[in-house]
DNA sequence: GTCTATAAGATGATAGAC
DNA sequence: GTCTATCATCTTATAGAC
């Protein structure tokens, strides 16, 4: 039964849920070969080591945002306080589905896994931070962002409190504090 | 050998230490045991169950917690503004001693370990908040604050960035991102 | 209280048949 | 490519000696 590149992307898709429910230390071989529907051995026929799958995962998501992240930029039709708004939306929606950011988790779990993924989740958080502060500038050219003192350290901040309030969603199950910390950084962008 | 009382509480410091570098699953009965130097199954005299040893660390973080925050809040010789540095400075020594703030761990953690968990979790945020919310009114007060359309939401998206950049920094190894966000934080709250 | 011994199960990983 | 079979190791947890 060759599914071949139709089983390797099944088992990246099924390994980024669990990673992003449960992180690194929280799913095994056997949880993913379950829900696709192989055999664990398969697994390691793609990726050898854990640390090879949890790699090829972090890859695949951050050119997936990446992708996300270039279409917002180029719509004409959102003015940039929209485009951060969109942004923002993003990490609504994984707290929507009952997950955390991956990046965010791979940060946690920093003591099991490779070195590797920690330096996507590095790298990961500079790529957003940099968007962010690109958005910024144009903000300030179309007028729907403020002018920022330290637009860099804006971008961070916002980037920071994301990530905390996606995780704090996360545990209480609950969307509304999310929601108010995205309110509250629009809010600080507005002119 | 009875060291009783020193025996629990070697076992409540090395597994909170343990927690905030791994995570629940990321640590197990035999690594605390040989830290503190005694079988595994001497922990289980204590707490049965995994559960019941990491829900009594969460207790034992938020008792701790609150007794630093009440001192700051005591302390007649800082501004409103100073008590939120201080605040914040609590995270950066959690990060500069390559560790995650607890609770920020146990919400990454929400799948594996128990509700009870999550909840001390949950509350542990809202401690944060309130007590923040009640620094912001007395920064009005003494000047040091400016006043806030939404002191309550402001409150949250600090501990939501705090939390954020803990965790960034914990992965990237690095707290000159915490110091940033930290400065960012002080300058939105400034008269 | 702390130990030894041990159970019962999960884990990441490999060898080799098909 | 995917499977079965298997390994060595680790996991949480318990029973019972001291």
């Amino acid at each position: 039964m060759p599914s071949s590149k139709a089983t390797e992307a099944q088992i990246l898709e099924i390994t980024q849920e669990l990673l992003q429910r449960r992180g690194y230390d929280g799913f095994s071989y056997r949880d993913v070969a379950d829900r696709v529907g192989i055999r664990s051995a398969t697994i390691h026929y793609y990726f050898p080591a854990k640390a090879d799958l949890v790699v090829a995962v972090a890859e695949r998501y951050r050119s997936d945002f990446a992708t996300t992240l270039a279409e917002i930029l180029a719509d004409d039709s959102l003015s940039a306080l929209e485009k951060v708004a969109q942004f923002a939306d993003i990490f609504r929606q994984t707290a929507a589905t009952n997950r955390v950011c991956l990046c965010g988790m791979l940060a946690s779990g920093s003591k099991s896994q490779s070195d590797k993924a920690n330096q996507h989740a590095q790298e990961f958080f500079g790529d957003l931070q940099a968007w962010l502060e690109d958005v910024f500038a144009a903000g300030r050219q179309d007028g729907s962002i403020r002018a920022l003192a330290e637009p860099r350290r804006a971008a961070l901040s916002v980037v920071a409190a994301l990530e905390g309030a996606t995780l704090m969603a996360y545990n209480a199950r609950d969307l509304s504090q999310l929601d108010e910390v995205i309110a509250e950084a629009l809010d600080g962008l507005r002119p």
